[in-house]
DNA sequence: AAGAGTTTGTGAACGGGAGAACAAAATCGC
DNA sequence: GCGATTTTGTTCTCCCGTTCACAAACTCTT
């Protein structure tokens, strides 16, 4: 009973469907995406899974079994094709599709996210910019208007948005999260110090600034207190 | 041989110095940390693990093994003291003291990562910011005046600097980094989507944006094949 | 054509973290 | 004072992810 022989409906499919990425490999495909996207740059054709490795900043054994949930697409006793391989894993992660996104509470952060050129590189549409501050709304930030909190369903439907980025203080984090949702986002990204509820289709990723700095701390204490024990042991 | 029997040195401590906590729960003792806060503000005296876990938005469980690392902080049938535990982890973390962090790399992001204010309410002072722009040089951002970057060692070890932040393109990354750790810095967090190689000692966090959006995108396109697999069984 | 040299793909061992479950310890009611 | 109730701290089991190590597969040289 292999899980290929176990695929329900039994609709023919040799394609390489049979897919459970480990979440932590699909949060390190990126990385070796943008490791060969620079190599192609240098036109660099092939590189051994040492050599991305290196590039990417792992080991090269879990490079290899990375890269073995998505197919074999390397050659023994050569390495990797750089293109045929970032086309793969572009394809994997679905960026050979554009995403459109809207990003919501254009204080201080939002502004630097909406001036972000590494959007649009990447394969992803600002599509709309929202605040719902009326002093605000109107304002030109590069391309693009500032609209009304209202107009975020109008927005959602007409550009098919489906990644929502939270840039407001926590206080409105969870109320904005469920307007996104209602809207039909179904992706979020929250810059927001907050923990947000959403349901069980909804995917949702923090990105917090104040608890990377505490985990810093809390190392930068560790080293100062084994210092200490150090000298302490010395004197 | 218990840990606490074999403890190097034999120095009598019979504080909770033992400490080998796992590093997935630092990642999440700043989040409990923050809903203790948010308990307090509300005058909230005791909390059981339930509560607080659900504030956390983790398991009951998960979060009393967390706190088990810390001590033996809570009261069996009753629950946590929240302003004594909001204490604990905030020493344990090593918020008790100020840490001071210099911004290298003063454009978009720097400039909001400059005017953000919960830095400092949660004891993190920035000391400086610095930017090889001649032209940004003198710029006021704040209360702040940017900096060249050749003033970085003097800024780092006049204000006892041990966390720089990286808002620089990519490409200067790995340079910056080098400067920051010549001048006694011994933890980065990196903005820029770039590997940064640096010695055993320094801690390196990063914060990708890109990566996150790339995380989502694949799911939100699992999300519509599975509904699109949906609508042809169906069909 | 065959042997030497490379490098992949993966089986297997290992380690760490998540969650269930429960005994121990505290409070409360009477 | 004691049983009922609550809730912690911890043990145990399971799962996921990392790393090692090596056979298989490919190229290159002679
Ligand atoms: N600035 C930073 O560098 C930084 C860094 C890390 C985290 N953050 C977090 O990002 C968030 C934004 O930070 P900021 O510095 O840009 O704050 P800000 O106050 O400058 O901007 C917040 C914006 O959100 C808008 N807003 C408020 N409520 C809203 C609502 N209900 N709907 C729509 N818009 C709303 C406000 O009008 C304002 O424009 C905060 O939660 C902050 O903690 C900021
Ligand atoms: N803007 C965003 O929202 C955003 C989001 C995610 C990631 N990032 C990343 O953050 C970094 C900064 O983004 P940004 O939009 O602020 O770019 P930016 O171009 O606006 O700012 C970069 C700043 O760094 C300075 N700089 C360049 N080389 C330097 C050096 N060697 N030393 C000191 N300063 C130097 C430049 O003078 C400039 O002021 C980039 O790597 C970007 O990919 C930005």
């Amino acid at each position: 009973m292999t899980s290929a022989a176990s695929r329900k409906g039994g609709r023919a499919r040799d394609e390489r469907l049979e897919r459970d990425i480990p979440e932590a490999t699909i949060a390190r495909l990126p990385v070796y995406l943008r490791a060969l996207t620079a190599l192609s740059e240098r036109d660099v054709v092939t590189a051994s899974s040492e050599e991305l490795a290196s590039a990417a900043g792992v080991n090269s054994a879990k490079l290899r079994k990375d890269l073995s949930y998505l197919g074999t697409y390397g050659t023994r006793g050569v390495g990797y094709d750089v293109n045929y391989l970032r086309y793969q894993i572009a394809r994997e992660i679905g960026l050979t599709q554009d995403w459109s996104v809207v990003i919501v509470g254009i204080g201080n952060l939002g502004h630097a996210l909406a001036n972000y050129a590494g959007f649009a590189s990447r394969g992803f549409q600002v599509a709309g910019l929202v605040d719902n501050d009326p002093a605000r709304v109107g304002e030109k930030v590069g391309d693009l208007t500032i609209s009304s909190f209202d107009d975020i369903d109008a927005i959602v439907s007409n550009a098919a948005v489906s990644i929502g980025v939270i840039a407001t203080p926590a206080s409105a984090a969870q109320d904005v999260c469920d307007r996104l949702v209602a809207a039909g986002v179904s992706s979020v990204l929250n810059f927001a110090p907050a923990v947000l509820t959403v349901p069980d289709y909804v995917d949702v990723r923090k990105v917090d600034l104040s608890i990377e700095l505490q985990i810093l701390a809390y190392h930068e204490q560790r080293k100062a207190n084994g210092a200490a024990e150090l000298r302490a042991s010395l004197a």
